[in-house]
DNA sequence: GGTCCTAACAAACAGTTGTTATAATGCCTG
DNA sequence: CAGGCATTATAACAACTGTTTGTTAGGACC
């Protein structure tokens, strides 16, 4: 009752809660198996609902794709942007961020590392909704790298394609057991700073 | 005739070209759209053929993902031992293999850019072939780092892994105009060989 | 108490999927 | 010319796809 009021006063209804819960259960199997090889149906059911009422709280498959994707840049931009709050050096705002990059993605939220996925394969109509999304959160490592003392001529955004390439590609190999993913993403920094000889 | 007489001699059959331009449809069709919304219905009509008579080529779908994706291995692994050959200097190595691994990817071959697609969210019985396949081929870049003239505690594994991840990610944005395929893994082995500051 | 909104079920839609069995073609050899 | 084999076409299969429709139960609100 009280509950249920104070919901309403702050503009959710039950439907938001189910609808997170569409959101999970998505972001789960969207990681596990991909979006093609996802059904509605293993979606519906992983939420325990049927296929036809997620229609209730999304109109196409796509919408929810867009949802979850959207939800994982939300997740990890608000990451990375607390980690650097603060930091003044520029490389250690950049270590910061890839820190808070990697312990986003494999900080057991299903929704972050859906961004990391390869999207150049996706329908085109999709695939243009999601670009846009990661281009917002692209961006931030953009400005980083802008604020390195680098020489002129430095190709800065081949180092962003760099350093994202290395980070993002650990969600295809990365398992826990050895080195944590902050290591991980700090050691990425440091070569890229340091070199190896 | 005589050119029918010399193929047979050799083994060759009608049907090896025929699975070759199968081939060279599917891993064509296979880097637009993935293996998912890629049916063989679609395959079949590129090469010109109907979908149950592919089946006399290859017995499933999976085998025919499979073979293109080895064909891949055969084709940059080639072309990075050619380009190794005769070179001593470690860095040099690592460079050349590096150019060539980048040439070989954006060179026009659709097969070998197939490995460096995520599979991790492909149905688990053609991943671990797949899996199979690539890490024969990453296995190339593993040694090439291991001559390397490293610091004892270096963790060469995470080395490999973060230069692989940056020259692969690549195909996921890399588009004529800019800096060449060869440009750009010549840069990426430099930077994680000289550093930034 | 009647009316509307929310949320879900149930069933079906038309189209596509990988795959198979069978039949037809066409070429090479004898 | 005949026989056989290599290769393709044809047609169908069961299962699955995203989506739509009609319906229903339960609260909330006037």
């Amino acid at each position: 009752m009280t509950e249920k009021t104070r919901a309403r006063e702050e503009g959710l209804h039950r439907s938001d809660n189910r609808r997170q819960e569409l959101m999970a259960a998505a972001a789960h199997l969207f990681n596990q198996r991909g979006y093609d090889a996802t059904s509605m149906r293993d979606i519906a059911r992983e939420a325990g609902m049927l296929a036809g009422s997620m229609y209730y709280h999304f109109s196409s498959k796509e919408d929810l794709i867009v949802a979850t994707y959207e939800e994982g840049k939300r997740l990890i931009s608000t990451a990375v942007l607390e980690a650097i709050d603060g930091v003044e050096d520029p490389w250690e705002r950049l270590t910061q961020a890839a820190v808070a990059h990697m312990n986003t993605l494999f900080g057991g939220n299903n929704f972050s590392i859906l961004l990391c996925a390869d999207i150049s394969r996706t329908a085109p109509t999709l695939r243009s909704r999601l670009i846009e999304i990661r281009d917002s959160y692209d961006k931030l490592f953009m400005d980083l790298i802008e604020d390195l003392p680098l020489a002129e001529d430095m190709d800065k955004g081949l180092l962003r394609l760099n350093l994202l390439g290395s980070l993002n590609w650990s969600t295809s190999w990365y398992r826990p057991g050895g080195q944590t993913p902050a290591q991980i993403g700090a050691f990425f920094v440091k070569v890229m700073r340091d070199g190896l000889s």
